[in-house]
DNA sequence: CAAATAGTGTCTGTAAGACACTATCAG
DNA sequence: CTGATAGTGTCTTACAGACACTATTTG
């Protein structure tokens, strides 16, 4: 198959990583849901070295025995910490330098996941570190966090609400049945501004990507409100235009 | 600062990267260009194992003692490659597997540079591996590509075709100064349809990213054609509605 | 003049936004 | 009835697309 399979055999079997310098690389995951009317994240109090009590992303090292690919340790990790095995799971961006760790150059791929905030009773009680959710305040929480993940949050976050402008995203983060004005509150809470309802509704009918679940309604002291499902099959409706009169700022792009 | 700084240091002192199973760690970058009324990128003929004698997208390892960051990498590689040190440079995304490299478990950060193919006089001559242009067709180009480049490029264009439904980024493509006509053509390359005229340059003029070069007209066997200039510290201009009546199809995610 | 490309104007369709209106429940 | 939220209709504005039209050059 190859120019000269032989040779090539040969070279694997004398091959040894630990020859090279390599970066240390991990997993970092920004867990997204809406609790309380807010965007919050997930983080975990270190309890190794480096960064031992700080506030941290949830993540980790990449099992080279056991993970297939990066999406595999990403779920992984996922589960580990809140029990959910399928959400939303997007791959953000890599951040990789010289100084964001203190042992030495390293990278991290980090991904961004969107649940539901009544899809994890499990969290508490588990074996893990403690962890708990903390309120997204513009592009930041209120601690101080380990290595660059504030610049990391700060980059899903941006990435998180541009998304939502044009696109159904939050669906991802309702439970499986919801009206469309919960699911109108999610972009809300999301963008941080309020959205016409009537504008809303025609473009969420317009994407045709939720299903009225047949006579089911919830009820409340005031009109019914029909309870809708996400479409089967229908994972990710990106519309024309975007919402809202902004333009998004550039990307988090270098350049020079 | 820390909870406990002295026993953070001594944890540092006795930390040896090599001590863990760590994964092979690249940059890989796909170099766009327009060339011959077409979409090319380039690639090296590998000279070394693995996949000897293959093309593949030009990349290479982090330097852990010069580069300062992950950008710094790819940026050291576009130089090296084609002498070109200012090309609209953007991280693409990361792919990483147990199986993409014979040597084992291996992650590479992948970057898309988009570099006007007038800027490049000094690639042939270098001292690098064989390196030469590649017409890019559908999503692919017409040989194998070594690893999983494949799926790499894949990805490149359709972020790039993504990208140019409502970005400026094709004014990236073109030398200094170019004409509207020549813009709108990148942009019917890159897509690989007609564009409307009118609908184009209102939108250009829109954006508000070029200007007029005070005077300075193209001149051909025909009507002379104003020249244009992208306006200092104007980089990517994102417009509120996607060209073409076509949805984009859903990210790269995974679920499951 | 013709050929060729540059550049503009006019009309139509579509969807977002503003906002007022109606509908349906509990109490 | 009131209060509350669900859901609709109507008007305006913005802009993409289609397409015809005018403008300016060379030969």
């Amino acid at each position: 198959m190859s120019i000269d399979n032989r040779s090539e055999q040969e070279f694997l079997r004398t091959y040894n990583i630990h020859d090279f310098d390599v970066p240390l690389t991990s997993v970092d995951l920004v867990i997204f849901t809406v609790r309380d009317q807010a965007l919050q994240i997930l983080l975990v109090r270190r309890s190794e070295h480096p960064f031992r009590g700080k506030w941290a992303l949830p993540g980790g090292f990449i099992d080279v025995r056991h993970d297939r690919d990066l999406d595999a340790t990403a779920l992984r990790k996922l589960r580990e910490k809140t029990g959910v095995s399928t959400p939303y799971l997007e791959q953000l961006q890599g951040f990789g330098s010289a100084t964001r760790d203190p042992r030495g150059w390293s990278v991290t791929f980090a991904y961004f996941a969107l649940i539901a905030s009544d899809d994890i009773a499990l969290l508490h009680g588990g074996t893990t570190d403690a962890a708990s959710w903390h309120k997204v305040d513009g592009v930041a929480v209120d601690c101080k966090l380990a290595f660059d993940h504030a610049a990391i949050l700060s980059a899903a976050v941006q990435r998180l609400r541009n998304r939502v402008e044009y696109s159904s995203l939050p669906v991802h983060l309702l439970p499986a049945e919801f009206t469309l004005s919960d699911l109108q509150r999610v972009y809300e809470i999301v963008l941080g501004r309020k959205v016409d309802k009537s504008a809303f509704r025609k473009r969420i009918k317009e994407g045709d990507f939720l299903e009225e679940i047949p006579g089911k309604m919830r009820h409340a002291s005031n009109r019914p409100a029909q309870l809708y499902r996400a479409r089967p099959h229908h994972p990710a409706v990106s519309f024309m235009r975007r919402m809202g009169g902004e333009a998004p700022e550039s990307n988090p792009t270098q350049k020079q």
